[in-house]
DNA sequence: TCTGGGGTCCTAGGACCC
DNA sequence: TCTGGGGTCCTAGGACCC
């Protein structure tokens, strides 16, 4: 094949919540082991020990559905601090492999690893050299897919699954491909599964079949992307970027499901207020400026609504994040039904200051002052330690633990 | 058996401007 | 007057991923 094709790597640790718990408690070991939460909680499964998975269970799925398969499985809270602490410790293992590493997500990575082979030898053997340097620094397993383009990366790795590598030879990509599922393609979910059934699509080769121009009238600009792809080409998207290529998020969110559903607007408000702080303060730790706050609200019959408001300036404070949390809620809230989640959305970053008001400008940075001191504050002390909601008149607040890092797993206010 | 939380990207309609 | 089109921004929602 080309002499300039490219080696991509994807690295994805197996198991990788339940893994990080079994360092912790060894006993869970060989067992159905649910992480995500208690088997009455609301929430659903985050990892599912290899041992749960074959009575059915799996992420996403319903905790209680999970238990009622599994009822023998142990159920545990997420430890998202763990999880962290040990994506790092990979990441400095695939940082001394190649310089150009992109964590895609807390347990999986591309590595361009193109021209690295003086370095490295050829693409299988620096794999197991990765492999081998993964499990004896962090002890644990992963899998390695390699291949021309970050989706066959992709999809070899999951085909290697558990504790396995795979290469797929330059030019053997559509042979490759060719008998796979379509759901096997990163992209292809449920809805578009169903599409490619109607129209007589079941593998890959089945797609790679049809035009570009045909598929893109029925699918649009996904239509186009989804060609290439069972071709095996990085086409359209994130796919299509860089391995390494710097990463500013694009919105900055979180949200809160209660326990119980709740139709008390005090108690609603001061939740839009926690969920402010949280906004605001990881958009200070990443230097943003947001210009769109948006509010999620999910009724009890689970209809949700998003309703968004741009800010004539971009923020991120606290304060003016909630200010506009509340007027989204106070104007969309179909008084007295039951609300099952909130959310807290902030997006349209822009660099840190346009041209303000300067007087404005002044009493902004004392707030900022402020915010930041109250952060420090809650790095020392705890989350809980530091809240502006103190002003609410009558707002008790939910005596939740938030995971910082909002990874899956964790879950839930006591009650 | 009810359905978490944090993201990305895409579509589509309406406002508004030229 | 009943008739445009393109470009961009804003908002709402949905598919998908881990």
């Amino acid at each position: 094949m080309p002499a300039f094709a490219k080696t991509i790597f994807h690295v994805d640790m197996d198991a990788f919540f339940v893994s990080v718990e079994e360092l912790f408690d060894p006993s869970l070991k060989g067992k159905a082991v649910v992480v995500g939460g208690q088997r009455d909680e609301r929430g659903v499964v985050s990892a599912a020990s290899y041992e749960a998975r074959k009575f059915g269970v799996h992420s996403a799925m319903p905790l209680r559905t999970a238990a009622k398969l599994c009822p023998h499985a142990i159920f545990v809270n997420g430890h998202p601090e763990r999880y962290r602490e040990c994506s790092e410790k990979v990441y400095r293992v695939l940082t001394s492999f190649s310089p150009l590493v992109e964590m895609a997500s807390i347990d999986e990575a591309y590595l361009d690893m193109t021209g690295t082979a003086r370095l490295h030898g050829p693409p299988l053997c620096a794999a197991h050299a990765l492999h081998q340097k993964i499990k004896s620094d962090t002890q644990l397993n992963c899998s390695i897919g390699i291949g021309v383009s970050r989706l066959i990366a992709k999809v070899s790795s999951a085909k290697a699954k558990p504790h396995g590598i795979l290469w797929v030879i330059p030019g053997q990509e559509t042979k490759f491909l060719a008998p796979l599922d379509v759901r096997d393609i990163p992209g292809v979910g449920k809805v578009t599964e169903q599409s490619l059934h109607a129209l007589g699509v079941q593998r890959v080769g089945d797609l790679a079949r049809f035009n570009d121009a045909f598929l893109q009238e029925h699918f649009g600009k996904w239509g186009l992307a989804l060609a290439g792809k069972a071709r095996g080409e990085d086409a359209g998207g994130w796919f299509d970027t860089e391995v390494g290529a710097d990463t500013d998020p694009k919105s900055i969110s979180h949200e809160h499901t209660y326990n119980e559903d709740t139709a008390n607007p005090d108690q609603i408000e001061s939740t839009l207020m926690r969920l402010s702080e949280m906004v605001g303060r990881r958009l200070r730790e990443h230097g943003l400026h947001a210009r769109t706050i948006q509010l999620k609200l999910r009724y009890k019959d689970f209809t949700t609504i998003t309703r968004a408001h741009s800010l004539p300036a971009p923020t991120q404070l606290d304060t003016e994040i909630f200010e506009q949390a509340r007027a989204l809620f106070r104007k969309n809230w179909r008084k007295g039904s039951q609300v099952r989640l909130l959310g807290v959305h902030a997006s349209s970053f822009q660099s840190a200051s346009q041209q303000e008001d300067l007087i404005e400008g002044a009493r902004r940075q004392r707030w900022q002052q402020v915010f930041s001191a109250a952060d420090r504050l809650r790095d020392k002390f705890g989350e809980s330690t530091v809240s502006l909601a103190s002003g609410l008149k009558g707002g008790f607040r939910e005596r939740t633990h938030e995971n910082p890092a909002g990874l899956p797993g964790k879950s839930k206010g006591q009650q």
